[in-house]
DNA sequence: ATAGGGTTAG
């Protein structure tokens, strides 16, 4: 316990230290009767003065001149000394492992306690693989660990990905039976997770006798991290019963980024009122996951209220509103709000020049984009990384500029990943490259990237060049490469529950009346002038069953759940995991005004809102 | 005589 005010303590009783340093002590009682003198007045009776001043200590060089203190008058092998003098230097803020490394190993007998700090210090630096080797040793040397030694130990397993070692850790903690720590099972489940070990995380969870509130908030971040989304909402209920946790502001940050994945507003919503309700929403952090939820979920007005309400607005704060704007559709606002930053002074970052460009992207703004591309590396220092060229070459692609946008990919400093190879496909296919999407397939397939979706980009530019024979070929080519067609999943909320489509999807319990509607709606929809496009945009690679694998596309299927499900004049709001296709485009486009219904989708790259026979986008892509 | 651990916004 420091009883005492550490700035002037210290200093003053360093002082004296090194006055006396000149003078040869050679009688410890003495030493210490000096610190009494000059320190009593600072901290209890009971407490050793030099331990207080090396606790208290806030300055390296002064920690340094007690350890030569500690070797002259030798009292540097006693552990009362030696601990809080390792503990000191090991760990931050001064966190020298180079030194405590070099005392430490001077030290004759460390017991439990210095092999813990040297371990958990380990496990904070950049070497974290020999926190896992001191702990062997450790174990070599006959000093048994204690709940603390596992938990920092499970740390450095953790940093360097030790399967492995974790898993010996584990049966250790089990031989020991320090099973019982809920902290310590909390940082097991947190290794399990980072190493894939989705089930054996939710394993240990399971066998907690006392679960916290970190034990579930890890729970949920072990679910995100499994893309088990849906979820991980629904521990937000079970935390909400179980009488001892309350959800707190860590575990709303995490739902607030599961709604925003899934499209969720309603369940985002709730989530924002329980923050109102726990005054969780006058922090910077929540308030910036709550713009980015709502301008994920299409809720642009939403978002920037709460923008708006806050009183501090940091680089995070801005660059989530000008993505926001950015991916909805409203390029100019974006770079207008880009702007309003800077003259509140807020400086950008890397992050907020991705959104910037990704603006300029969304809305075609080709010189706008170039211009803050180049200003970005010469006006403020930032050098481009990949997202950055990810959206020139974006804009570049879709203004028809593919040689060009090839070029700069094999230009960048870094190396290109599948993405912004996917990216240039896209720009291939809308303008009907042939020759340059085959060899961006290529690149994909070096990298081992390739999935049924780029091949479906591909057999669109063939069969939008009416070139079947090619179209054969990429069919063969994916089945001798064994390439699976994952179907595409549209979700959408209804009543707070997510509910999922797939095309042809005969699971959902309402599934014959949303079939019905689904036909009723495009006899509907057929009369004000909507023709299926059954052939350029076909993603199923099924031969049978073309024209009804088309019209069943999942969000097709979404869409008329929430036309059977909600009253008329309700918006429909659609997230996929794809791009939409032109004929589904059209397909909203048409309902938006026969039905006088909003419709909001969210593909894998931008917004599309439909209202009265209009997209926000200018035309499909 | 005995320091000390887990989750987290663009």
């Amino acid at each position: 316990m420091r009883a005492i005010s550490p700035q002037c303590s210290s200093v003053s009783a360093f002082r004296w230290l090194s006055s006396q340093a000149a003078v040869r002590v050679d009688n410890h009682r003495q030493c210490l009767t000096g610190f009494t003198n000059h320190t009593s007045h600072l901290h209890t009776e009971k407490t050793e003065p030099l331990i207080s001043l090396i606790k208290s200590t806030s300055s390296k060089p002064h920690l340094l001149q007690i350890h030569a203190h500690l070797i002259r008058n030798s009292l540097f092998q006693d552990p009362i000394y030696f601990s809080p003098f390792l503990f000191g230097i090991a760990l931050p803020p001064f966190h020298d492992l180079g030194y405590a490394s070099q005392v430490f190993s001077k030290f004759r007998k460390p017991d439990v306690f210095q092999y813990n700090i040297m371990i958990r210090a380990y496990g904070m630096s950049d070497s974290p693989g020999n926190g896992f080797m001191l702990y062997q040793e450790m174990l070599r040397s006959g000093v048994s660990p204690n709940s603390l030694t596992s938990s920092f130990v499970t740390n450095c397993c953790i940093k360097i990905g030790s399967l492995f070692g974790g898993l010996q850790i584990h049966a250790r903690i089990l031989r020991d039976g320090h099973q019982s720590d809920g902290r310590l099972l909390t940082t097991l489940m947190d290794f399990y997770s980072s190493n894939e070990k989705y089930t054996e995380a939710c394993k240990v969870f399971d066998e907690m006798s006392h679960r916290d509130t970190i034990a579930w908030n890890v729970l949920i971040s072990v679910y995100m991290r499994n893309r088990r989304t849906r979820d991980a909402l629904g521990l937000f209920d079970m935390m909400q019963s179980s009488y001892d946790c309350q959800s707190d502001d860590v575990t709303c940050l995490m739902l607030l980024q599961a709604c925003a994945n899934l499209n969720a507003l309603a369940f985002g919503e709730r989530v924002h009122r329980y923050c109102e309700e726990h005054g969780f929403d006058k922090a910077m952090n929540i308030c910036n996951a709550l713009i980015t939820m709502y301008s994920r979920c299409g809720c642009l007005e939403k978002a920037f209220e709460v923008f708006k309400g806050m009183t501090e607005k940091d680089v995070v704060s801005w660059t989530a509103m000008i993505s926001g704007l950015a991916s909805n559709g409203y390029g100019r606002d974006a770079i207008e709000a880009f702007r309003e930053m800077q003259r509140v002074g807020v400086s950008p970052d890397d992050q907020t020049f991705t959104g910037v460009l990704s603006a300029c992207s969304h809305s075609g703004l080709l010189d706008e984009g170039r211009m803050f591309f180049n200003s970005m590396s010469k006006e403020f220092g930032i050098s481009p990384n990949i997202h950055h060229y990810g959206c020139v070459v974006d804009l570049m692609g879709r203004a028809g500029m593919v040689d060009e946008a090839y070029n700069l990919i094999n230009s960048m400093k870094v190396k290109p990943d599948a993405t912004i190879w996917r990216t240039l496909l896209g720009a291939c296919r809308i303008h009907h490259q042939a020759e340059l999407g085959e060899q961006v397939i290529e690149r994909l397939i070096e990298l081992k990237a390739q999935e049924a979706g780029d091949y479906v980009l591909l057999l669109n530019i063939y069969s939008s060049l009416g070139d079947w024979g090619k179209v054969v070929n990429v069919r063969k080519m994916m089945k001798d490469r064994g390439i699976q067609t994952n179907p595409a999943c549209s979700t959408i909320e209804f009543r707070g529950k997510i509910h999922e489509f797939v095309a042809n999807d005969f699971s959902h319990p309402r599934k014959t009346e949303i079939y019905e509607t689904l036909d009723e709606i495009n006899q509907q929809l057929r009369i004000a002038g909507y023709v299926a496009e059954t052939v350029a945009e076909l993603h199923n690679v099924g031969t049978e069953e073309k024209q009804i694998a088309l019209s069943y596309h999942s969000e097709k299927l979404a869409i008329a759940f929430a036309v059977l499900s909600t009253p008329p004049g309700t918006s429909i709001r659609v997230a996929k995991d794809l791009r939409i296709c032109v004929d589904c485009h059209n397909f909203a486009k048409i309902l938006s005004a026969v039905y006088s219904r909003e419709v909001v989708i969210r593909d894998r790259n931008r917004f599309h809102h439909f209202r009265e026979g209009r997209c926000s986008c200018n035309d499909y892509w």
